[in-house]
DNA sequence: AGATATAATATTGTCAGACCAATTTATATC
DNA sequence: GATATAAATTGGTCTGACAATATTATATCT
């Protein structure tokens, strides 16, 4: 409340939010339009349109032509955005990120087990079994390889853990990495994610961070060899 | 690429990224001006600064009244303010972003011990002197221990894990929690810290998550009373 | 009466021009 | 060469207009 917005926007910005707030609003709900806005905050529609469009592509709200304005889906959308742009202008440096993604995995397996919570291992099974054929079909293993963690994620039961686990994988996702995989290597993958399935449905804890550092071996390996070649002190 | 956008100024916004990472723009150096904008895109100023401003929430860029736009310093600052308005309008929820802080702390005691990283112990051992010293004199202790788990993450030699643990942190800090500690309690925290670094010191994962877990133990506790209260099914 | 096509209205998108406010740059003065 | 003043640049806001799209009301037909 102390800050003193000098421009009238960041103010109508300030309102608009407060309106949302206050209202209890949910995602989806109709908001107030240009014309209503300008009547009440008694400013120009220039302003109106300038804050809307600063809170639109910051993902609170979105407005659509002819349509009138709405309360946004609350995703991460925005953040994923600036990450990106992020990465286009400084690029990212792909050993943290894979220590990041380890991390957020260990953190997912720790909250299942201890959290008590039972894993649906059908659908893990499942998933893992699409894996598995994909590999000796020669197809696209890594959609199923993804769907794995992502479930995984998902089985933690923490909803804002997951977003921002969504975050960085779409981060991760920008880098570009050539790691090709042969199809021993893959199966061990398989494997692995077998084996992670039995620790978490015995809620084995130790076991199961066990296999998943394994299971990210290959990668760090990569990493390494690539930073033998390019050290060339650039990053 | 193939994402088709509609509006002028979302292509305008995208002209301008392109711009600043094409060009490998620092931040602080001089962009183009509103005027030179519509000359270069051929589109009305309102569309410009419509973009402007967009860019502008989202800090990729600073726009100065009368001196110009410019390349915006390119810290996660427009992050916590998305994820600031996002508790605001939608509030968070205590328990997840403390069950994300544990797996972060644990994660950043991993990797400093995997990493076979030296810490700066004189460095963490200073600090939690201090620590004690406002504990026994009554003074805010808060400040002291924040310094502390901020030192280890930094111990972590990850700049992109510190970055996003700050994200965290900063959200989290949004939450008021009136969790209120008596000196044995604080003085329990102390003797936790000096255990940790010791663990540290002694690269003991095993024993150092051990004591971060135990760590954690009053605030879960004081979230478990707290959801015994409200049980009226609000969150 | 109900479904359908059409017209009217509401709402956002873009443009142009004007003026104010703040900053930066150029100029004049000491 | 330093300083004060004037001019030019640049962003902030306002107004009015028209286009494009979506929504709502109306008329028409079965």
């Amino acid at each position: 409340m102390s800050i003193k917005n000098n421009s009238l926007v960041e103010i109508a910005m300030e309102r608009i939010k407060q309106h949302i707030a206050d209202n209890h609003m949910q995602p989806g709900d109709k908001f107030l339009s240009e014309g209503e806005l300008t009547d009440q905050l008694q400013v120009s529609r220039t302003v109106i349109r300038e804050a809307l469009r600063s809170l639109g592509s910051l993902g609170i709200i979105e407005v659509r032509k002819g349509g009138g304005v709405y309360v946004s889906a609350s995703d991460f959308e925005s953040i994923k955005r600036i990450l990106r742009h992020h990465y286009e202008v400084h690029g990212a440096k792909i050993k943290e990120l894979v220590e990041i993604r380890k991390i957020i995995e260990l953190g997912a397996l720790r909250l299942i087990i201890e959290k008590d919570m039972d894993v649906d291992a059908d659908r893990l099974e499942d998933i893992n079994k699409n894996y598995r054929d994909a590999i000796s079909k020669g197809e696209d293993t890594k959609r199923h390889d993804q769907l794995f963690h992502q479930h995984i994620m998902k089985e933690a039961d923490n909803q804002t853990f997951y977003n921002f686990a969504d975050v960085i994988h779409d981060y991760f996702s920008l880098v570009k990495i050539n790691l090709i995989q042969d199809t021993d290597a893959l199966l061990k993958s398989y494997q692995e994610h077998d084996a992670l399935i039995s620790a978490l449905k015995d809620k084995k804890l130790a076991e199961a961070h066990r296999i998943m550092s394994e299971h990210f071996e290959p990668i760090f390996q990569f990493i390494r060899q690539m930073e033998v070649q390019t050290d060339d002190g650039s990053n």
